[in-house]
DNA sequence: TTGCGTGCCGAAACCGGTTTCGGCTAACGT
DNA sequence: ACGTTAGCCGAAACCGGTTTCGGCACGCAA
């Protein structure tokens, strides 16, 4: 209701100009006289001319518009990290007042066929794909459809398209030396289903820093679960009730984290003095777990920022390959982490006090 | 690169056809006889036909599109609720084949002049408000626009809109009760910068069940502060330092209630024993508090998905003063809440022993 | 045979912008 | 005084669809 907003052609009427006139004016064209384009700019403005969006990224052939696609698990456990990306993202977009799209893939329809729907339909000029599988479809997808996109994570060959990822490997090495400087020896893994890249990574640098630290690995130790606190409770649930249970567990995920530490409060265990367990994400909420959860922190604040520089960057003509960004993640200790004890029911180790 | 996508123009040569025709065709009028129909949704899905979005809705006339506004406040603690609300509202739009945009007012610009711009650039059918002022001119302005909208929450006089929102009022009353059903006579008030409407009236149901319980009301005991779990930390502190503390707090949100545990620990006084804490909101992290968080839990996993058929009604025509949806939240003892005990440093009230 | 619907499709206007091109006017040089 | 050249603006095509309208060809009844 209401008269439909002032289009170009009622703001040319208005100045006595033809649409083409004031197109140009409005748009900076050097052959309009500099008193003709602030009249037009003004009378613009006066009258609060915006113009249409539809109508004008059809004329310029580009819809101006980029799409996040939501990864699918919801549910109570929700990701608490969207908001943030979207947040880096649309502070990208914006600077050149572009459109941010999100969407999840409709379950009717099938994650591909949605993508294929809306690429070809000239919605969007890029697309955000978040934590990719280890060999996933959508990449190639994209890919054939040649429609420029960035990967929030990595796949497992991920040289031919641009990425902005955290070295999930490394950090799992480093947790790994961190408990082994404490004592450790035996040491549980909780992961997730190896189709995720990044679990498979994580688990890479587990068994790495196993043997970099000169441990055996035991297939025993690692426990894959859905990524849910009931699955990381599960998890070290089966892993406190081996023979020789393992003196600390490493954690695929902060909310798995806080599960395992349900397992250990069921035991009667106290988490950070008789059995470490070291999270990743540095999910600010371990903070108050029952004790605090020490984590590997990933420096997720910019993710959304740079993947959002990076996706216009390649869709104005950059090569995709050049666009490879691998953060680290730093341990952050607060209070599951510490030396091994003796009465830990298992291989007697010689007690030693590390210091903190 | 690559040939741009085939559009009406290609589909209809290779036909031999024209637009008009096909157009008719695959949108099921009545004036194309059923042999050429079925050969052109044949060719077109052959072909992969997809109709250029842009352009069709220019032509239609409608964005097809709604947008949800960010709230801004994101940093370390984001939003878990977002993803949530995201995915409902994407299930409601995708039964039609809608878009969801996403927009977090443009800093430089600001909220108002960002709204306006997006209503008056056509981009958009309707808007979803998050977590609304108490009198926010978003409401007025998307009211003066004639922009179908709905809001998430409410606002101090909420008549003549849609809005979708849970009792907070009835939700600290409950609370209240609770704690005073627990022989809790000296109660705190945790809360958020009364500018926000849910703060307000999270107080007001604070009050009410005051009164209702014949309990004093004193000033001192509500502190207002930022709703991060450093904020929670603070205003319990405030509150624990006076002459005679309380035996119970009531937070406005579950990180300020995790914050205030904070408080409470670094005092020696342990919660749920000594000092009862409740939260609102209901988070999942909460189960994994020092101790578990008793909360009031909002059923929120539906909001998105209900305030997304309410804005499409509405854009259908629907009155949007029909649209008030109340949810309550009911109450999930987790183990912050218990009896008041007789060794807290202030009056000494008769225990008693309620049942749980 | 003529006339008249009816079924089916093409022509063209339109949505609201952008952009190329051409022409008019005024100033300029010679 | 006259041709040239900028400077400035209007005309028109285009982006890729949708929708109204008109007309051709056929079948049917008179």
């Amino acid at each position: 209701m209401g008269e439909r907003s002032v289009n170009l052609k009622a703001l040319a009427a208005h100045l006595g100009l033809t649409v083409s006139t004031v197109s140009r004016a409005l748009n900076n064209y050097p052959d309009i006289s500099p008193a003709t384009r602030k009249r037009v700019k003004q009378a613009a403005d006066q009258l609060g001319y915006r113009p249409n969006q539809n109508a004008r990224r059809l004329s310029i052939g580009t819809p101006e518009t980029v799409c996040y696609l939501m990864p699918r698990q919801i549910g109570p456990n929700a990701q608490p990290f969207v908001a943030q990306l979207l947040a880096g993202l649309g502070e990208a977009l914006n600077e050149r007042n572009w459109d941010l799209l999100v969407s999840q893939a409709d379950a009717s329809v099938g994650d591909l066929a949605s993508i294929e729907r809306l690429v070809k339909s000239g919605r969007i000029a890029g697309l955000v794909i978040s934590r990719p599988l280890k060999n996933d479809p959508r990449v190639k997808l994209m890919q054939s459809l040649g429609c420029p996109f960035v990967v929030h994570g990595r796949t497992e060959k991920s040289d031919d398209y641009a990425w902005y990822d955290v070295d999930g490997e490394d950090a799992f090495v480093t947790a790994v030396n961190h408990l082994a400087r404490l004592g450790h020896r035996r040491i549980g893994f909780i992961g997730a289903p190896l189709q995720y890249q990044f679990a498979q990574e994580r688990l890479d640098g587990y068994m790495r820093g196993l043997s970099h630290n000169g441990l055996a690995q035991a297939p025993e130790l690692v426990q894959i679960a859905e990524f849910t606190d009931e699955g990381g409770t599960a998890a070290a649930g089966l892993l406190m009730d081996l023979a020789v249970h393992p003196t600390a567990l490493v954690c695929v995920t902060d909310m798995m984290a806080l599960g395992a530490l349900e397992a250990l409060h069921a035991r009667g265990i106290m988490p950070g003095k008789d059995v470490s367990v070291i999270g990743y994400d540095g999910l600010h909420f371990g903070k108050h777990a029952h004790p605090p959860l020490t984590t590997m922190a990933q420096p997720q604040a910019h993710a959304g920022r740079r993947l959002g520089d990076m996706l216009l960057s390649i869709i104005d003509g950059a090569d995709p390959t050049k666009f490879h960004e691998l953060q680290r993640a730093h341990l952050v200790q607060r209070s599951t982490d510490g030396p091994v004890t003796g009465n830990a029911g298992q291989i007697n180790v010689s007690e030693r006090e590390d210091s903190r």
